[in-house]
RNA sequence: GGAGAAAUGGCAGAGUGGUCGAUUGCGGCGGUCUUGAAAACCGUUGUCCGGGCGACUGGACCGGGGGUUCGAAUCCCUCUUUCUCCGCCA
């Protein structure tokens, strides 16, 4: 959510940003302004009104204090109609406000300077690549065939147990799951990353808090009974830890890293190029998130992009980052990075990690906040997250640039952690 | 799941209807003293929303929401959480 102090001081600076984004800004700035007017009229109505009911209940106080219950009770006639009109005033004060909030809540967080305007991901721009795209045979299988052969994962029997998209890793596909986390986690924890093991899933509070809820109410898995729901990204419950926080600026950037189980519902996205393990209900993921001082959210980024890079080249895959343009953004984002592997089969590129810089915009919406050293004022902290990495797409381009006739051969990187060499 | 108790500022802990945003202690910050530090002493110390160029000033917040009252941290209702006892359990 964009602060309403952004809007009320360079509102013609935010249709221009937001235009990158082909987001038309002018109507809802317009009524978000004038509600703002009215808001901020309304309240210093009804705070002049109360501020005279305060001093009269203080004088009827004293006057009951001092035995003279004659003047009190004439202070007190009068008192109900001041009362009916600061009621009516709060009232209307409530409603005005919270139209602002929904208007408010609608406008896209602004792109940054560098993001290129664009309707789609062909306007996207490619930053660097790396690795080899290997020259497989004619005949190289695709991932969905290969964990057939192997018997690694099994879509099967997931479907028995719990439904399409939540795929049953078995053997030593299980052990490549379990190889890959802890790779992800260790090689962040020497990058600075502090691990984290939070709840999968979580309250409402924390929904919209990370700007889930209410408008994505629909891609999360409810668990009615209790009102809660499953995650679809660790950044949920990792990003509000830090919810109505006031950091010490000494502290930032704060790191953190962790792996969950993620659940998405993905209402209605079946269809082609889905097969496998690209698209899921319930997938594997590392996450990175950081909370930053705003100065340097932008090093933060960099910082991130560079360890979810250095992933990839450990596990010797062909990959390539981009820069989304400003169609392809999501809303809350003001700059993001997606980073794709080649898939030799399928032969197209697959996202495996979006890492993005919010600014203050999540944190707005969190009240997560840091104090300079000395300063009495609080500010919005940037907050900033990044898969690193999810798992599906990375175990679909290992099992498919990697398949040679002895079998699949694991990056060097990773015999540490599985104990295996090669899927056979 | 059943019964009882509780929730107050960074922490501890007073406060049961009238200048209580809240006594006090610790911690933090600033200062005096000191070669420096400690101790001691003095001062200061929450968040949010308005108004004002500013000095300053109005309002809200004592777990969340609602109610009673001229007036609520204090009384009532409700939800949440924590603790104790019982039951169940990896």
């Amino acid at each position: 959510m964009l602060t309403i102090n952004l809007i009320r001081d360079q509102s013609s600076h935010v249709i221009e940003r937001l235009r990158v984004k082909n987001f038309d800004a002018t109507e809802i700035i317009d009524r978000v302004l004038e509600l703002d007017r009215r808001r901020r009229e309304l309240q210093t109505e009804s705070d002049a009104i109360q501020a005279r009911l305060n001093t009269l209940s203080r004088e009827i106080g004293s006057m009951m204090k001092d035995g003279r219950k004659d003047d009190a009770d004439e202070a007190r006639r009068g008192i109900g109609t001041m009362k009916e009109q600061q009621r009516q005033l709060a009232e209307t004060l409530e409603e005005v406000s919270s139209e602002m909030q929904n208007e408010l809540i609608r406008l896209p967080n602004l792109p940054h300077e560098l993001v290129a305007p664009g309707k789609s991901a062909d306007d996207n721009v490619v930053i660097r690549s790396g690795g080899t795209v290997p020259d497989l045979d004619a005949g190289a299988a695709p991932h969905w065939d290969l964990i057939k052969k192997y018997d690694i994962i099994d879509f099967d029997l997931g479907i028995k147990i719990t439904g399409a998209g939540f795929p049953v890793y078995k053997g030593q596909g299980a052990r490549l799951q379990r190889a890959l986390i802890n790779f992800f986690l260790d090689e962040g924890g020497k990058a600075g990353y502090r691990e984290i093991e939070p709840p999968i899933v979580v309250n409402e509070d924390s929904g919209f808090g990370t700007g889930q809820l209410p408008d994505k109410e629909g891609q999360m898995y409810h668990v009615g009974i209790d009102n809660l729901y499953l995650i679809p990204t660790a950044e949920v419950p990792i990003t509000n830890i830090y919810r109505d926080v006031i950091l010490d600026a000494a502290d930032l950037p704060v790191r953190n890293i962790g792996y969950t189980p993620c659940f998405r519902r993905e209402a209605g996205s079946w269809g082609a190029h889905v097969r496998g393990l690209n698209r899921l209900h319930q997938f594997d993921k590392v996450e990175i998130v950081q909370i930053a001082h705003p100065d340097r959210s932008y090093e933060a980024l960099e910082e991130m992009v560079k360890h979810v890079e250095s992933l990839l080249a450990s596990l010797e895959l062909p990959y390539r980052i981009i820069r989304l343009c400003g169609g392809d953004m999501s809303f809350t984002s003001a700059m993001t990075y997606d980073f794709e592997v080649w898939s030799a089969a399928q032969k197209r590129w697959l996202e495996v990690s979006s890492t993005s810089n919010f600014e203050a915009f999540q944190a707005n919406r969190l009240k997560c906040r840091f104090r300079e050293k000395g300063a009495k004022q609080t500010t919005l902290c940037h907050t900033l997250n990044g898969s690193a990495l999810a798992l599906p797409r990375i175990v679909a381009a290992l099992l498919e640039n990697n398949q040679t006739p002895e079998g699949i051969k694991i990056p060097a990187a990773l015999v540490p952690y599985t104990g295996f060499g090669m899927i056979s």
